[in-house]
Formats: C-alpha cells, structure tokens, sequence
DNA sequence: GACTATAGTGAACCGTGATTCCGGTTGTCA
DNA sequence: TGACAACCGGAATCACGGTTCACTATAGTC
C-alpha cells in the first residue's frame, strides 16, 4: 500500500508511523462524512496535532486525493484478480461491478468524488485510474471474444456508469431516499444494458 | 411560471418585479457557476441589493430549491407534451429524456442537486418532482403496453438513470473530460438498457 | 399631498473551518 | 551521549461568503 518514494530521503521513523495513522483516520472519516469532515477530525483520531496532518498533506484536497488513489489502486487490483479467475468475462466484469458497487456504497469521499466536479481529486488520481480503465479494457476484450458483451462497450462505458451509480448512492443513503431509488437495481439496469443481445 | 400565491397578501408592483429579476438573474448564474456562486453575484446580476435577495428568499439553498422545482415543473410540462405526441411510448420517452438532458447538461445547479447530496433542496422540490414522475410512469405505461420496454422498467429506474446522467455531464463538461466521458453516449446506453430485448 | 406599510440597500457582522507558525520534542547518526 | 535536523502540537490567524439590520426609499391609499 505504501509505495517506496524513489527520489525522496526515507521519512523518519515517528514521521512514517504518523503518516500512516493519518491515512487509516482519514480512510474512516471520509467514508463516513464525505469531505465535509473536518481536517480537525482526522488528526483527532489519528492522535496527532492539526499541524502534523499539514506536514504530510499540503491540503485538505490532496488528502482525500491520496485517498481516493489508493481505492483506485485497489480496484485495479481486483481487476487484476478478475482477469485470473476462469469464469466467463462478461460474468466476471459485472461480478466486479458489483463489488465496487459495495465498496462506493461504504465509502461517501469516493462517492463524492466520482459523482462530483471535484476536478483536483480527480486528477491526482488520474494515473490510478487509467490503470484500472487499462485493466477494465483488457476483460471488456475478452468478453467481446466471447460475445457476451454489447459490441461497442468500452471501458469508458463502464467509468461513466460507475459515476452515475454513485449519484444515486447518494440519493439512497440519505434520508427517506426520495423516489424509491436504489442503487443496487441501478446497477443492475446497467449490467444488463452492457450485455449482448 | 409564478404562481399566484393563495393564502398571502400581493406583493407590491416593484417587490414583484424585483422577485422576477432575481430569479432570472439565479437562473443565470446558477446555471453557469451551480452552487458555488455567490449571492452577491445573484444581487449585483439583477441590479438589487443583497438584502432584496433575502428579502424574497430567506437562505440561499431556498433559492436554489425554488428554481430546481421550477425546472422540476419545466420537465413535467414536456412530459404532458409528448404524452400528446402520437409516437411510439418509448420512442417518446427516449426522446424525452434526450431533451431533459440537453437541460440538464446547461445547468451546472442542477446537476449538482441531481447528483449530489443536498437533501433540502431535493426536499423542496419534491412535490414537483413527484408529479414529473407521475407523468413519466403514464409513458412507461404505454410503452409496457406497446411491449417496447423493458418489462419491469418503472419511473423511478427512469429518475436514478437521470440522476447517474448528471454525474457523467459533470466529468465530461470540467476540463480535461477525464477519461472520454461523454454524456450523450452515457444517455444511449441507458436508453438501450431500458428498451425491451 | 401626506401617511404608512412595504420594500430596498449594502456595510458590517459572524460562524466556519482550512491553514500557518513557532516554541518544544524526538529520532538519528557520529 | 551530544548535536542537529526533522518532526510534532495546537492556539492563533485568516479568508470566505452567507446573513443581518439600521436606515432610507417608494408604492399604494385616503
């Protein structure tokens, strides 16, 4: 999870165990709270002073940006696991679908962030990304070989999709849930509408 | 547009005028900025002073709220339309939501309520939208009828759809389009996935 | 034309929360 | 163990923008 920086002298050792603990406070309270939790909180529960979260993180933005990586990273690793698993591509796309799907659902930064204007975030993450649209492509690919994908799907397709389901986590989670939307039903209208005909 | 209002006393000539103004002016610059302008901005645009402002609309997110239901009502009279049009349902609810589309994708406010979290406004113009609703499930109806669409497709599907648009529309109208986000696209595909097999 | 309830004005106020800054700590290395 | 750079803490600062309010202007009415 914590890559090795190349061109930077390694963090002392009390420093590196802050960061982290940053990072894992974060992790929850933006998952809960969307980015309107409080830099404040974070440091809170990391056990550390405000200042020392400004250390590791020039901005409240590049924090959640960091965040937002990682779950970035994580997807495409799943990804990865999906491309190994020996069951029908298109099975396998919408089975991660879905497991993302669950992990958005737990997560209301990355919510915000895929279904906002937040265009800072988004382009710290932008590398991550690409590898996972790369990863993403390569099972579109095979489902196309296979035949049991609509013949124009792109990973962009599945992007954008997953953007949109976010919006309506976040008519689902809140509140009364306006007009009986659910995400998991939108999510599946849209697994069916990628499936060949 | 502007109702007449029952239970309250009229307002005076220029307080009526001024009221208009502001809403145009709101209309503008939310559409442009979405949330993020100013009401002094609002103000200065429709030539009044912030306080004539609060004068009509107690907070800001009132405001928002009101021209929100307002588009909220725009939608519903082109629903009634092409509930008159004598086309094929779903070919007319396609193109309704190919219409509402080109709206939403002019207006940065509403696609910031649509897809975000702002449970208020939402709740304000929740009457509105329910009647839009309403509208829509009489088109779907017919469509279920004419066998055209998806069997279990229901207005609401047709809603979270709509809100999942605006997440697309916000990536793809902020600068770089992140990763080939494309509203329209987004749009055909999900008119493809309510279209029966 | 005078009177008054309504309406308009915008500088000042205020809460919020991100960010800074400097005195005190602590790892690291010789 | 001493020296110093790296690091930590958290009160104070600061920017921002929504909201208020004391005062002035004007529409509507007799």
């Amino acid at each position: 999870m914590t890559e090795t920086l190349s061109g930077e002298r390694p963090l002392r050792a009390d420093a590196r165990r802050n960061r982290q603990r940053i990072l894992e406070s974060a992790r929850q309270v933006f998952s809960e709270f969307g980015s309107e939790a409080q830099i404040n909180d974070v440091a809170h529960r990391a056990g550390v002073g405000v200042g020392t979260v400004y250390r590791h993180f020039p901005t409240k933005e590049a924090l959640v940006a960091e965040l937002v990586r990682q779950k970035f990273v994580l997807f495409a690793a799943q990804a990865r696991e999906a491309l190994d698993r020996p069951v029908e591509p298109f099975d396998a796309l919408a089975d991660l679908m879905r497991a993302n799907g669950e992990a958005l659902h737990r997560d209301a930064a990355m919510q915000q962030t895929l279904a906002g204007f937040d265009d800072e975030v988004w382009a710290t993450a932008q590398p991550a990304l690409d590898e996972l649209l790369a990863l993403t492509q390569e099972l579109i690919d095979r489902a196309h070989r296979a035949g049991t994908i609509r013949p124009d799907a792109t990973a962009s397709d599945v992007g954008m999709l997953m953007c949109g389901l976010c919006a309506t986590m976040a008519r689902s989670t809140v509140a009364d849930s306006a007009a009986g939307f659910d995400w998991r039903r939108h999510l599946e209208l849209m697994i069916d509408g990628l499936r060949a005909r």
